[in-house]
DNA sequence: CTGAAAGCGCTTACAG
DNA sequence: CTGAAAGCGCTTACAG
């Protein structure tokens, strides 16, 4: 250990990098030892620290989607709070699945601080069996598995069925994503709900799924609009807004007027239904504070700490743009 | 060592997980330990791996923005040439920026076993040093610093400024990204140069630049717009697809008819160009290949083989579609 | 307050 | 072909 040239054993070296020096190391040697330091551009090697400490600095964020602004939002929420000490790293699967067994494994053996784990599966969960501390976002139903960050997207759906229903909708058909994650189901379900208490149909036969993709729930729709439009549908709620944006696009194709002949929104609030013409009414999840929030809680389970509320939901909220104007 | 319960030392045990027993363990011995390993469900710990042979099993993946679908080709791309034995990790910054050195000391104290740069400018590789095996992706002029994979932009953006011309477009514009990084400037000049050659005006005060986002897109081609309609502009090309859907949602609500009024075109063929409608003129770029022979590269590179090719370049390809369909 | 020593879980020359 | 031993770079009780 180099750094011992500040005239001190590598032990001490190791307490004042680790700021553990309360009470423990002379004024002295802590200024010797930081310039020491400084001089020769020292950083504590992971891998040897990690061995003796049991425990790297690594966060790992396992996620099923990462080409997603939405997700871009809660990654960025997870750097704010996780602090620069811990490096965060993204385990990537191939799009929409999750990381197998092996992989798992393989991943836990690098010891990892902790785990974030966006939308799994319980399936993955019992794969996962971490030692390490562990935080769910967006996994609904999954509580008792681990502390979890959630999203109360069915306010949203609820809200959202409430302002369809104001507008005079009475036929309405749900365009839902095919991934078992429960979210989805919460969404749909909600929605249907309330839609069903305010007077509003949405028939079996209406409800379609598709993969969260433009062009699929383009075709899906366009697939399917000929007999909506015959059973006199006037909105179509989708699961996210990208399908949304299938939707919005496929209508125009067919000359569908937005709002005037069919009403459409989405889930998620992505930037670009702000700016889309006309602008797509979405129930907003925020996902910048559901990652900051998860790296909250993660940290303060690496630190040993307690949490006081090992489930937290986060509101959502419906903004209404021009793509359910009201007037219909 | 749970495993050397298998009736053999640690040492043998460690030859068998590694596959190192050609001729140096008997195949009694090797069975024996397989067994073992599978009935206790042992896996190496990569940390105690890591620190005896001096680098992790794991790849780092640098890049400045994550939440792209061509950026999640790439990566699905990487993860085929590398194979499972390497643990493929994103490092994730704040969107568009790269790690600041500091991280990225805390990067390397990890000992990836290789590191993958993607779009870095000259200062952030120079903060690197990376005892590392390194290789690039598109970092065109950087070549010098480490092998590299690119793309070839320059022959799309030739192509793309040939097929403007044959359709008769004689004034034209370009949205260019603010970012420096240098697959942009390649863009911007291989097309200028064409047009230029083919008889296609683009004044400096016809060359905008935006953020990489369909909104800012938008909001700057409505500003510029009204003066380039009195030029008789007649086409505008983007150095990003993204931006291109920007232009073209403007157009739309300013009533430009695409593309009898105005050509669009862009760089990068996403998913969504092909469904768009009209769909967009893009100059195709492999994300995938572009992944794949970087993985490939590193591979060699971290097994110790030596390049045939330390630069590569892959081909780009024009793909017109109705944003530019000829009979203007 | 300080340093010598053991130990984290592996891998790899080295003897045998 | 096999095992005992050293060593990878740190951290942390433990004596002093």
């Amino acid at each position: 250990m180099v750094a011992a040239r500040a005239g001190v054993s590598t032990a001490t070296v190791s307490l004042v990098a680790n700021g553990k020096t309360a009470g423990r190391v002379s004024e002295d040697n802590v200024s010797r030892v930081r310039e020491a330091i400084a001089e020769l551009g020292y950083v504590v090697d992971g891998i040897g620290s990690s061995l003796a400490k049991g425990v790297s600095s690594v966060v790992v964020l396992v996620a099923p989607d990462i080409s997603n602004p939405f997700f871009a939002k809660v990654i960025a929420g997870v750097r704010d709070s996780l602090g620069p000490q811990y490096q965060l790293l993204l385990s990537v699967a191939d799009a929409g699945e999750f990381p197998e067994a092996d992989d798992v494994r393989r991943l836990m053996s690098l010891r990892p601080a902790g785990l974030l784990v966006d939308a799994p599966n319980a399936g993955f969960l019992e794969d996962l069996a971490s030692p390490s501390p562990l935080v769910l976002l967006d996994a609904p139903g999954l509580e008792a598995h681990a502390p979890s960050v959630n999203l109360d997207v069915a306010s949203g759906a609820r809200e959202l069925a409430a302002h369809l229903a104001d507008a005079g909708h009475r036929q309405a058909a749900y365009v839902d994503s095919v991934t078992g994650t429960e979210t989805f189901a919460l969404r749909r379900e909600a929605f249907l709900a309330e839609a069903a208490a305010r007077g509003i149909t949405v028939g079996a036969d209406r409800i379609i799924s598709t993969t969260v993709d433009v062009g699929t729930a383009a075709s899906a729709f366009a697939g399917a609009w000929p007999a909506w439009q015959r059973q006199e549908v006037t909105a179509v709620v989708c699961s996210t807004d990208t399908q949304a944006y299938g939707v919005l696009q496929e209508a125009r194709v067919a000359g569908v007027r937005i709002p005037a002949e069919l009403a459409v929104a989405g889930f998620d609030d992505l930037p670009y239904s702000a700016t889309s013409n006309p602008g797509l009414t979405s129930v907003h999840l925020p996902a910048a504070a559901l990652g900051q929030k998860a790296g909250e809680q993660l940290r303060r389970l690496m630190e040993g700490q307690p949490l006081e509320m090992p489930a937290v939901t986060l509101e959502s909220t419906l903004v209404v743009r021009g793509s359910t104007a009201a007037g219909s």
